[in-house]
DNA sequence: CTTGTTCTTGAATGACTGCTCATGTATGTT
DNA sequence: AACATACATGAGCAGTCATTCAAGAACAAG
């Protein structure tokens, strides 16, 4: 009997995450996002109870289930290897080329804006950061055994250094995306595996 | 004749930029510098015309004097070499795991927030990384010559590559200080270059 | 002491912030 | 057609933002 929704909430939501994504947190505004999706506020804070944070937090937790597993591709797949791990490295250089890459990743915005003063955002960023080290650690243990890496490297030492080296890329590619430098740093990371 | 100044701009400036390095630039109102600094909003504003941007701009030049050097320490004498490079490396570390060192750096912190929005600020950060790069090529150069480190490596590459790992560990500390993780960091980065 | 110069002060400005709520509207059931 | 229900609307809330400015205060020179 209720008068039906004229929106989809996870349409808004998907272009309330792009706005917090391209733009940080604190840099978006509700009006900048009534424009973007369209919702007016009342809606919005009809359909999002916890106002502007809570649509921040359900951005997160929304990019975490369709972004993330995108970007990582096959290298969460079982039997992922070394050319899935070099492969998700390659396309994260040619993401921060491109016009569209230049957002960079919204969990490392988070870690830098938010992580310190918003523990809920924090545990999402670790989340994220523990998903991304288990599948590069996976991926070294099947190159291992499959001997396309050092047999004397640690796959989860290297995995740690591995995440660490792409929130790297990410951060030089935010400043200087040069593609040169971008590249300089995959090859080398990789070339301290063979 | 004119009545002299009663705060010493440097300090003022100092004031400001911890305020920026610890919050953001964004989050950083005039209100709290007028509380960090002591010195109300029309002194401030004509003391630094251009206002809170110009602030920042000076704040991150201030830093860029003061602070790196002290934080590069050793590691750009003329004669470094993998000694300093590591004692850099887990001085960063030490950092990141003291409460005052979850900051971070105001250069990396500025690369996520403004470099995007921000061309001069972005220069300002371009110019650290190649500072960065520079200095850590020249101990990789050194500790080449010392046979320190593998003959068969690019000294110009592997510092690109450090210069990421640095700016990675930075990200991953502010979201997930956990000691191991830091330690296995930076471990298997210098095991890489043995 | 007077004057000239520059500084400090803090109230005021208008734009913007996140958010609410009274009003009106569209729907499915009766 | 009449009703109950949930929704959409947007003007409006109090608060904060960066910034300005008129007024007073402190000093040095005459």
């Amino acid at each position: 009997m209720p008068r039906p929704r004229e929106f989809e909430p996870e349409t808004v939501l998907d272009q309330a995450m792009h706005k917090f994504w391209e733009r940080g947190y604190r840099a978006t505004s509700i009006e900048d996002l009534v424009k973007a999706t369209g919702v007016k506020p009342g809606s919005l804070y009809s359909a999002f109870p916890g106002g502007k944070r809570d649509l921040f937090l359900k951005s997160l937790a929304r990019y975490s289930k369709l972004v993330v597993p995108q970007k990582l591709g096959e290298l969460e797949a079982p039997g992922a290897g070394l050319a899935e791990l070099r492969g998700y490295f390659d396309a994260l250089v040619r993401d921060l080329l491109s016009p569209e890459g230049r957002q960079g990743c919204l969990l490392v915005n988070t870690a830098i804006e938010n992580a310190a003063e918003d523990d809920e955002a924090a545990a999402v960023v670790r989340g994220h950061l523990a998903r991304l080290e288990s599948c590069m650690a996976a991926a070294l243990d099947n190159a291992r055994l499959r001997g396309e890496i050092r047999a004397s490297l640690d796959p989860a030492g290297s995995a740690k250094l591995l995440v660490a080296t792409c929130q790297g890329l990410m951060v030089v590619g935010k400043a200087d995306p040069d593609e040169a430098v971008l590249r300089a740093i995959t090859d080398n990371a990789f070339a301290a595996l063979a």
